[in-house]
This record gives C-alpha cells, sequence and structure tokens, in this order.
DNA sequence: AAGACCCCCAACCGCGAGCAA
DNA sequence: TTTGCTCGCGGTTGGGGGTCT
C-alpha cells in the first residue's frame, strides 16, 4: 500500500520522471480517480491505455490504469477471502502451471493473477512452511525453512510438474514442501494433471462435457488443447475454460499450449489464437454489451466434484 | 496506552513479446 | 533490421492496520 502521490504540480522531484512524465501520479488510487476511470471503461471498453489515461483525464500512466482496471475495478471481480474450494484449485493449477498467474486466475472465476499471487505468497506458502517445519523435525532439510525463495537451489529439490512460464521460471519442489502436495493428491495430479479429464471436463455453462480427449475444443466445449507431458512422457489433455471465454466466440478462443518436462526443466509454448480475449478484457464491450458486463462463467462447484477428489486439505483449519 | 513487530495486499518495477513504422 | 511503443507478466516493495509485548 502506498500514499497517494500529492497532486500533480508536487511530483515533480521525481529525479526519474521525464518532462513528459512530470503530471503523473503514483500511489494509490483516489475515489475520484476510480470513478473516471470506471466512467470512462464503461462507456468506451478498453482501448491502447496510454489513451485511456489521457482521455479519461487520469494523470497517471497508461500501465497504472490498466493494472487498477484490472485488478481493482473490472466489474466482473470478486470479492472478499479465497473459499477452501478456490484454494484447492490455486494450490492444484500451482502444481500444474508454476508461478504462471495469470493462467491461474484465468481459471479462477472473478480472481486475479495479483489476488492469487498475494495469497499464495502469504497464505499458502506460510502454511507450506509451517507444515515443513513440522515435518522438518523429523527430516531436517536446509532449505525447509525457506520456501519463500522457491529457487532451485538444491539439487535434491524434487522437479515436479509445475514451474515455468516464459521466464525461465522452473518450479520445484523441496522435499520438505512435498506433503501439501501429497496431502493434496496434487502429486498424483502431476502425473494426472486433469483427472477431470477422465470423467469427462465441463463446458462454458458448467454442464460436464463427457468426452474430451481427441475432441480438441469441441465445439460446445470451450476448452483449449494442452500438450502437458511429465518427466518426458507427452499427453494430451484439456486446459479448463478460461473465465473470459464469450458462448459467442469460445471457438475462437481455443488455446494450444504445449508443456512438457524433463527431470530439470520445464517448458512451454504456446499459442494464443486470440490472446487478448484471454483475459477477457478485450471483448467486454463489444460482444458483451448488451448482455451487460457479464462474463461467461464456469461452475465452481462443478469444478471442485473433481478437484474435490482431492483428499480435503487440512490446513483449511 | 504505547511502541515494536508482523502481515497483507495495492501498486510499482523491470523485462520480454508483439507489432508497426 | 532497427527502433519505438504498448501490453502483459511475474517479482518485489512498502505502508496501513492488526497483533503482540
Amino acid at each position: 500500500m502506498r500514499k497517494p502521490e500529492p497532486s500533480t504540480s508536487t511530483v515533480k522531484n521525481n529525479k526519474n520522471n521525464s518532462m513528459s512524465n512530470n503530471k503523473l501520479r503514483k500511489g494509490l488510487w483516489s475515489p475520484e480517480e476510480d470513478e473516471k476511470l470506471m466512467r470512462y471503461m464503461l462507456n468506451n471498453g478498453q482501448g491502447c491505455w496510454s489513451d485511456v489515461a489521457r482521455n479519461a483525464g487520469l494523470e497517471r500512466c497508461g500501465k497504472s490504469c490498466r493494472l487498477r482496471w484490472i485488478n481493482y475495478l473490472r466489474p466482473d471481480l470478486k470479492r472478499g477471502a479465497f473459499s477452501p474450494q478456490e484454494e484447492d484449485l490455486i494450490i492444484h493449477f500451482h502444481s500444474l502451471l508454476g508461478n504462471r498467474w495469470s493462467q491461474i486466475a484465468a481459471r479462477l472465476p472473478g480472481r486475479t493473477d495479483n489476488e492469487i499471487k498475494n495469497f499464495w505468497n502469504s497464505t499458502i506458502k506460510k502454511r507450506i512452511k509451517l507444515m515443513s517445519s513440522s515435518s522438518s523435525s523429523s527430516t531436517a532439510s536446509p532449505n525447509a525453512s525457506d520456501s519463500s525463495s522457491d529457487q532451485p537451489n538444491n539439487k535434491d529439490f524434487f522437479t515436479a510438474g509445475g514451474g515455468g512460464g516464459g521466464r525461465g521460471f522452473m518450479n520445484i519442489i523441496p522435499p520438505s514442501m512435498m506433503p501439501i502436495y501429497a496431502d493434496s493428491s496434487l502429486i498424483n495430479h502431476m502425473l494426472d494433471p486433469f483427472p477431470m479429464i477422465e470423467h469427462g471436463g465441463y463446458y462454458n455453462n458448467g454442464t460436464q462435457c463427457t468426452t474430451q480427449v481427441g475432441s480438441v475444443g469441441g465445439e460446445n466445449c470451450g476448452f483449449g488443447e494442452t500438450t502437458i507431458g511429465v518427466f518426458g512422457l507427452e499427453e494430451e489433455i484439456f486446459v479448463p475454460p478460461l473465465e473470459s471465454v464469450s458462448t459467442t466466440d469460445q471457438d475462437e478462443n481455443l488455446k494450444t499450449e504445449t508443456i512438457f518436462y524433463d527431470h530439470n526443466n520445464y517448458y512451454s509454448n504456446s499459442n494464443n489464437i486470440k490472446g487478448e480475449n484471454m483475459m477477457g478484457i478485450g471483448n467486454y464491450f463489444e460482444d458483451d454489451q448488451d448482455q451487460g458486463l457479464t462474463m461467461g462463467e464456469w461452475d465452481l462447484e462443478d469444478l471442485m466434484k473433481d478437484v474435490s477428489s482431492f483428499p480435503s486439505l487440512d490446513y483449511h483449519s
């Protein structure tokens, strides 16, 4: 949390600011700024963010406007604490995707990558740390106490099916962290990353899709195709529908992604056929204008039918 | 009551990708 | 091919508020 910058003219002293940036505010957003941005977005939809900043009469950089909109002002955002089901999902998807927060967020309706990242870095890491400290009394690990660093600095780390991102992230699980994954059956899920696939996935409306494998994003199925392999093996799986996929253009939003692992690394390449829409923002006001600001939703409860096949995580209490 | 400490989370930062000129 | 711009992402920071002593 940062203090709202005193207004405009007092920001001149920022030595990093060029002349053109002198007027740009930083820090917390005021209610007035929120209102301006909200009103502009509702009336005009998303365009070039620097134009948004300028045209909305905001003394902010476009980047800041984008962040504020995505993380706070978007009408579809869910508020409040994460439910246990959401926690399970986050852990599940983190085991599969690593720190690719945006991809995890895309699978959690109404949640932002920032929110999930913060939640992971505070709550879940803390729990992992707690669990590891309790388990390390018998199996002391020099890394057990440092779950905050996710750094691949120990050859004993178990490379589990996660991690990645285009930035060379390597998701590894130190032995001390294994219980949290094991407890939630995530090790099994790493070997069988989307168990729901065996039993059918979900359409955008939350109803079950019974024939997934081999039907790449079938006509009614909002799944994109993903190839995931573990430890060199590859298999076809389907990425759950992204929250933003509208019912009108879902087939155009299919995502093709290849993820494969070897013993030490995680590789991914993805091809978002309509990448911008993956965040669910680009077409809000275009396709959905008449329907109000709604997003394609997928039923969390239905999803949890499968995710709940994980043994319940005992750290919710 | 007051100071120290801790934690959460909003927002910033830096980087890479994509694209157009 | 290079340059400049925008966007999106993940990592990090630091202030506010809660808790502890």
